[in-house]
DNA sequence: GCAGGTTACTGAACAATGTTCAATAGTCGA
DNA sequence: TCGACTATTGAACATTGTTCAGTAACCTGC
C-alpha cells in the first residue's frame, strides 16, 4: 500500500492514464479493468475513483494521449518543404504508421463508444479536428483553393485514409503487409487528387 | 419456461439470432447480454450455451445476417442498365444509407473482436469479400481495366466510403445531417475514378 | 513528542456479466 | 403406467465496474 501523499493527484492521474495505455497497447481495451490498471501502479481500484469519473473517463484521457502522440507524428511528417502533394502523402503515410504500430490504441479513439448517447468531450473532438486540420494546409496549397470545397476534400481524403487502416488492420481487405496498405493508400490520395485538380 | 420440444434445434438458433438483433438495434453491442437475449425469447441464458459455443458466436451469425442484408441492398441497388459509375455511385450510397439507417448492426462486423488474436471465420470473411466484389463489375466497366489495379482502385473506393461512413456516423467530422455524408462520398467516388482514368 | 483531527486509501460489498453443470421435469417408447 | 431420456433450468463461479464505511497515516497545535 502506497503510503499516503506518495503521489501527488496529478501524478497519480498520470500514473493511472500510462497505466491503462500500456495495458491497452499489450491485451487491448478487453485487458483494461480497474482492477489491472491499479495492481500495475500498486493501489487499489477504489483509488482509481478518487481521480476520475469512472473508467469511461480514463480511456477518454488515454484517447486524448493517443490523438495527440498521433497529431505529433503527423505534424511531423508534413513538415519541410516539399511538395504539397508529396506533404499529402506524407501525412497519410503517417497516419497509416501510426495505426499499424499502435493498432490497440489507434483503435480506441474511434470505436470506444460512451453510453446512451452520451457525447465525447469537446477536448477529444479538437483533438481530432486538429488531426484533419494538419491535411488542410498541405491540400490547399496543392488544389489551389480555399474555399469549402477545401474543407470537403479534406475529410473525404481523411476518411479514405482512415478507412483503409481500419480494413487492413483488421484484415477485412485480404490483402498481404504493410506495402499493400501503402498502394491503396498512395492510389487514393494521388488519384483523388488529380480529379479534384481536374474538375 | 418452454416445454421441450417447443422449438427445434434451428427455430431455437434463429430466435436467439434474431432477439440479439434486435437487442443490437436498439441499444447497441453494449446491452447485448446472455440473460437479455434469453428473457426476450422466454428461455433461460444457460440453454443459449446449447445452440451456440458462446457470446462471441451468437454476435458472429448476426454479423452475418447484417452483412448479407447489406449485400442484398447494395446489389438491388447497382442493378439496372444505367452508366457504370452511377451505379457505383448507387452502391456508395447505398452502403452509406444502410449505415445511416442500422448504425449498430453495421458498425458491428467491421467492430467485434474475438478474444486474443483469433480470427473471424471464413464464412465472415467471404461475406465481406462479397460486398467488394459487387463494386467490382461497375468498376471495371468504368475503368476499362481488368488487372490488379481494378482491384485496388475497388479496395481504395469501398475502404475510403467505409472510413466516411464511420466517421460520419459517430460524428468525427463535424457536419451535419446525411446530405454532407452523401456529398463527401459523391466527392470521394467521382474524383477517385476521374484521376484514376486520366492516369 | 503527543493528542486529535483530516483525509488518502483500502478492501469488502453489490449488482451485473459470461459460462458451466448438476438437477429436474417434461416427453416418449415399451 | 412406468422407466428412460434429454432439453432446459437455475444455482454457482469468477470477473467486471462502482461505492463507501472504515482505517491508518499524516499534520497541526500544543
Amino acid at each position: 500500500m502506497p503510503r499516503r501523499g506518495d503521489h501527488s493527484r496529478e501524478e497519480f492521474h498520470a500514473m493511472v492514464v500510462l497505466a491503462a495505455e500500456a495495458i491497452v497497447a499489450e491485451s487491448g481495451v478487453a485487458g483494461l479493468s480497474a482492477r489491472a490498471i491499479a495492481q500495475r501502479i500498486g493501489y487499489s481500484a477504489g483509488s482509481i475513483y478518487l481521480a476520475f469519473d469512472g473508467l469511461d473517463d480514463v480511456i477518454l484521457h488515454l484517447n486524448a494521449r493517443t490523438l495527440d502522440a498521433l497529431h505529433a507524428d503527423i505534424a511531423k511528417a508534413t513538415r519541410g518543404k516539399a511538395k504539397p502533394l508529396t506533404r499529402v502523402k506524407r501525412a497519410a503515410r503517417a497516419y497509416a504508421e501510426f495505426a499499424r504500430q499502435y493498432p490497440n490504441r489507434w483503435r480506441l479513439p474511434f470505436e470506444h463508444q460512451l453510453p446512451a448517447g452520451k457525447q465525447g468531450p469537446d477536448w477529444i473532438q479538437h483533438r481530432i479536428q486538429r488531426l484533419i486540420e494538419l491535411v488542410i494546409e498541405p491540400l490547399a496549397e496543392e488544389i489551389g483553393t480555399r474555399d469549402e470545397s477545401l474543407e470537403m476534400a479534406a475529410q473525404a481524403l481523411w476518411s479514405g485514409v482512415h478507412g483503409i487502416c481500419i480494413l487492413t488492420l483488421t484484415n477485412k481487405l485480404h490483402l498481404v503487409g504493410r506495402q499493400r496498405t501503402e498502394q491503396l493508400i498512395d492510389s487514393l490520395v494521388t488519384h483523388y487528387i488529380a480529379g479534384v485538380r481536374a474538375a
